[in-house]
DNA sequence: ACTTGGCACTCGGCCGCGTTGAGTGCCAAG
DNA sequence: CTTGGCACTCAACGCGGCCGAGTGCCAAGT
């Protein structure tokens, strides 16, 4: 159905529609990709990939654009991966290699990827619930409330205001707080809550029941609220495809709209592989944007995700591969 | 020069211009605003208006619109404050009243903000140079990395990871931790680090050098680093008024870039009255749109400053009061 | 069976043109 | 100082014609 030929004018037609942003008609295939035949073949293979769905014209009398089943197919099997180039390699080592800590390797991550794509970069913080506890802190601020400070091992530092039913009192709350540190540290964080019903007994045993059942709610809402976190830079990236995206705003929304952004990239936290998102493939508000995504963390876990979003008529290979060198690099910098 | 009357005709022109964003006819005015005179002396009154520079023609045979210079005018002799609407202050109540700390707390708000005035809200973190310590954590993480987490009494916990030049054992961590917090809780953390300085000699006073000024390097780039934090919403508005920003790049680079936001709010930090910088009053970038801000903090204290950015076309009282509103109720919160 | 040159056809973009109407500035009279 | 009248300006709009890029189809060539 589709020989090697009409797969080199897709090819074609995809690189110069991304480098042109204009329709691109049969002539100025031949003229710019020495295919060795003439603009009345390619006429033909054209009209059969427009059969097929993978190029549409806009209308009639002008040249073909392609659709996202042709980009799709552009990108699993006519792209080859685009190496970065040293000035490239060296930017993200130097802007990335002075950060002081995990608050800062997000926030430069997130703005050099927007550099490097220019386009819209997001960031997921690593996620909670995959860290294992390193300490936990508790702090009286007043007789009946107490600051709970969660530290893990990614860096993250989670805090919550609590407040107790009851007063307590020094001694009580430097038992609670070593047994909380003795119960939980090492600990995943998804398994912590579970792991506060067999606290110890103190020496006050009648709070025990209210201080577990605090306990928990606490965890669970903190790691779920803290499981949301993005970081975002390079929106002013998306007025410079104002072409490609005849309103801006629903995508403007999109982006804010931090549940969105979360579904887009916690189902892509492989990270071996980079996952694209075309079109229509993508959540409301997105559906005309493309998304370019892959997982980080230490090693081959995955900690949480990264990514860029962009117009459909995006530079695929660039920006797959500076993605995943970006990944590549903070989930080395998380490691240690 | 400008007689009752004139100023009634620049009132005029600027609330119908915000209302309809088209240039205002001498006709249109006396008909919705009664005024008890004919067009055409409402277009002698025009052409003086024009004179002295507070309003323009964009074209010859077009209405006038207000200049800078009017809304500056009409900001400060002209307009009357627009009350909230109960449902308005409901709203506040309701959406601020759930907040559960700190970080949520300016959340809210921002999202609050630009939702109540339809324009994009930026919300700077308290500051933390005016707060004061409640508690410091030391956690070790490996031999010689230690985890500092300080607490403030604003609810901010702001934590950095410092590398030790000498191993540190558990005694040494414990005496470090309780100097700390003898020398440093209730106070101010610009004179925190000076404080260090007669920190008391511990177990092995030939640390002592070695951790003050550790210390104090430390508390100097924390302070510096998190007091520039700021939440911004609403984004998305931005583009609802394409009209009145020929392109919106430049309005969203500048509000990426956080130091120019807080130099923004920085310098309008008094919690009494609401700051109005219109067009050019801005810095580059934002010299198409207005700024309202205000500071806010618990009683007549600022601890940082909050706002709104639009188009110089802006419903003024209304979003004066809307920013004051907000600004007093997260204050009222954070007093608690 | 595929490729190719030729050719008629389509249609968006552009230019020039006249029309319309909102709005102004000016002036002379009240 | 105000007002009605009047000539003038100019953006916006619609219309028609032209241009050219690009196509689809077909008949001839390999």
């Amino acid at each position: 159905m589709l020989d090697d030929r009409k797969l080199d004018v897709l090819r074609a037609i995809v690189e110069d529609f991304v480098r042109t942003s204009e329709p691109v008609g049969s002539k100025h295939i031949v003229e710019r990709h020495h295919l060795g035949v003439s603009p009345a073949t390619v006429r033909n293979d054209m009209a059969t990939l427009e059969d097929e769905g993978y190029i549409a014209q806009p209308h009639t009398s002008a040249g073909r654009i392609p659709t996202d089943k042709g980009y799709r197919l552009f990108v699993d099997r006519l792209s080859q991966v685009k190496p970065l180039s040293p000035a490239e390699r060296r930017a993200i080592e130097s802007f990335l290699g002075g950060a002081v800590d995990l608050d800062d390797v997000v926030n430069r991550s997130v703005k050099l990827l927007a550099q490097l794509t220019r386009q819209v970069a997001v960031v997921q913080y690593p996620s909670l619930s995959r860290s294992t506890v390193r300490h936990v802190e508790l702090v009286q601020l007043t007789a009946n409330r107490l600051l709970l400070v969660l530290i893990t091992d990614t860096g993250r530092v989670e805090q919550r205001v609590l407040e107790l039913p009851v007063a307590l009192d020094e001694g009580s709350l430097d038992e609670l707080r070593g047994s909380l540190n003795r119960t939980l540290v090492g600990r995943h964080l998804d398994e912590a809550a579970k792991a506060l019903t067999n606290l110890p007994d103190g020496s006050r045993p009648e709070l025990r029941p209210v201080m577990t059942s605090l306990m928990t709610v606490v965890l669970e809402t903190l790691v779920e609220r803290a499981e949301q976190r993005v970081a975002l830079a390079g929106a002013a990236n998306l007025t410079a495809h104002a072409l490609d995206f005849p309103v801006i705003r629903p995508v403007l929304e999109a982006l804010e709209e931090q549940v969105v952004l979360l579904k887009l990239l916690g189902e892509a936290n492989d990270p071996t592989t980079v996952r694209v998102r075309i079109g229509d493939e993508n959540p409301e508000g997105l559906r005309s944007t493309s998304v370019v995504s892959i997982g980080y963390g230490p090693g081959s876990d995955s900690l949480a995700s990264l990514g860029v979003v962009g117009p459909t008529r995006m530079d695929y290979p660039g920006t797959m591969s500076a993605v995943r060198a970006v990944a590549r690099y903070v989930g080395d910098l998380l490691g240690s």
